[in-house]
This record gives structure tokens, C-alpha cells and sequence, in this order.
DNA sequence: AATCTATATGCCCAGATCGGCATATAGATC
DNA sequence: GATCTATATGCCGATCTGGGCATATAGATT
């Protein structure tokens, strides 16, 4: 993988962010506007810019998009994102990133992982 | 050490030509030149660049400015140098520069480090 | 089909970045 | 002090970037 797509996706915080916190798992848009309180149109173009340089994958699935990290990174993507949790763990941004999500991790494998879990009927 | 500085230094080619190849120790301009085949005005201003971000020491030696890796990096700085060495043992470009690098080596103790030695008294 | 929800995009602006070319500066040497 | 060598800097133009705000789209629900 090229370095300069890595290196270039490394180079702001918002996604740096956004690829710190997907390292437990895959998410959706939601969860990133819950977890790390960017707006969302904000997210949804650094999401776009990860992903059209192969730094995330997207699926679809109903009205959510989901996020996650390449199956099979390269060596390098692979080394960069180790690197970037080693480096996360000492700055207080993202742990308190890290903190909402655990919050958050039980809605997480719900079949409607977004929004306030509106109960059932309204 | 600022995240956002490591990673916008990281964020240009040439740029991490450069640290790449001050791994195995300090070089001065004249040898960037030498070894990465880049114009003089460009190399200045990169290293100017790691300079104001702490991502490298410059110290003058009479005419010469000799770049170093800082002494003690944050481990920030360590894992990522560590990174880019690894992620560039995959790069031809990369190889190459190491290669002039060590053809290079002998003279880069003498006292007069740069340019052709050009024998003595003319 | 109207509406709602989740997400993406377009437009605009301000600022950063990179490169080349020319030129300035610092220190050594004659 | 004139000159040479090594390095730094200024200016310019082109490109990219990131953010906000508004709006468009896709799919689900009624």
C-alpha cells in the first residue's frame, strides 16, 4: 500500500480519531457522532476520504453505513494503526474517545445500533 | 510530543526520505543531497520544516549544518520512526536512498564531510 | 407517495502546503 | 575585503485541505 495514501490519512485528528476507536470493532456513523461529538457532515467526509484511500471499508446495510478497518491491512497500514493505538494511550482525547464507546458497546450488536434505542412502538 | 506535529512531518515524501535515512546517523545537507538526489532549496526547506517540529536537531559545524535524530524522542516520535523504518524496508525508493547512503559512509567521519574531497591543495 | 432517518455532497472560504527559481546569509579561505 | 562554499529564505503560483452550512440522496416506515 502506497505510503502517501497512509501517512496522508494519518494526517488529521478527526481520523485519527476515527480509526482509533475502530479498532475494537466496526461502527456506524451514529456511533461516531456519539462517540467522538463531531458534527456529521464533518465525519461523513473524513469517513469518504478514508475510505476512497483504503483506510476503512463501508457497508451498507438498510439505512446505516457501516465502518471498519480493512480485513487484510498492508504490512504498512497494519504497522501505522498498531503505532497509532501504542501512541493514543497517552493522550486524554482518546481515551475519552475510547471511554464513550465502551459506554456505548452494548447497543452495539443490536439489529438497530443507532439512535436513542426509541422503546419499541413511539 | 504532539501527535499532530509527528504526523504532518510524516505527511510529505520527502520528508520521510529524510528520516529514514538519519536513522543510522546525522548527516548534513550537502549529503541529503547526495543520497536522495533532490534540489537544495527544497531539502532546506523540509528540513527547516522537521526542525520547527522537533522532529529533528540541526547543529552547525563551521560551514556545514549537521541534522540529527532528536537524542531522547518521545516514545510518540520513537514508535513512529520505528514505523517508518519498518514500513520502508518495502520501498524501492527508500532502498535505494540507503543504498547511496552506504556507498557513501566512509567519508562521512573525515573533517571536511561534504563535497568530493576534493584532493588537498588543488 | 409522503415522510422520516441516516448519511452523503455541494458550495464557499480561509489557510496550509509544496515546488521552482532567484537571492540572501554565514562562515571559511585567499 | 573579496570570494567561495554550504545553506537558508523570499516570492510566486498551483493545489490541497478542513470546516461550516445547506441540501441532496437512499432506504425504511407509514
Amino acid at each position: 500500500m502506497d505510503l502517501d495514501q497512509i501517512y496522508a490519512g494519518l494526517g488529521d485528528e478527526t481520523r485519527r480519531r476515527v480509526l482509533h476507536v475502530l479498532a475494537p470493532g466496526p461502527l456506524c456513523v451514529c456511533h461516531f457522532q456519539a462517540v467522538l461529538r463531531v458534527p456529521q457532515a464533518r465525519l461523513s467526509k473524513h469517513l469518504a476520504y478514508l475510505r476512497a484511500r483504503g483506510l476503512v471499508t463501508a457497508e451498507r446495510r438498510g439505512n446505516w453505513m457501516i465502518y471498519a478497518l480493512p480485513a487484510a491491512p498492508s504490512r504498512e497500514l497494519a504497522a501505522n494503526l498498531a503505532c497509532l493505538q501504542e501512541c493514543a494511550r497517552a493522550q486524554p482525547r482518546f481515551q475519552r474517545d475510547l471511554a464513550r464507546l465502551r459506554r456505548l458497546a452494548p447497543t452495539l450488536a443490536a439489529p438497530r445500533p443507532c439512535g436513542p434505542a426509541r422503546p419499541a412502538a413511539r
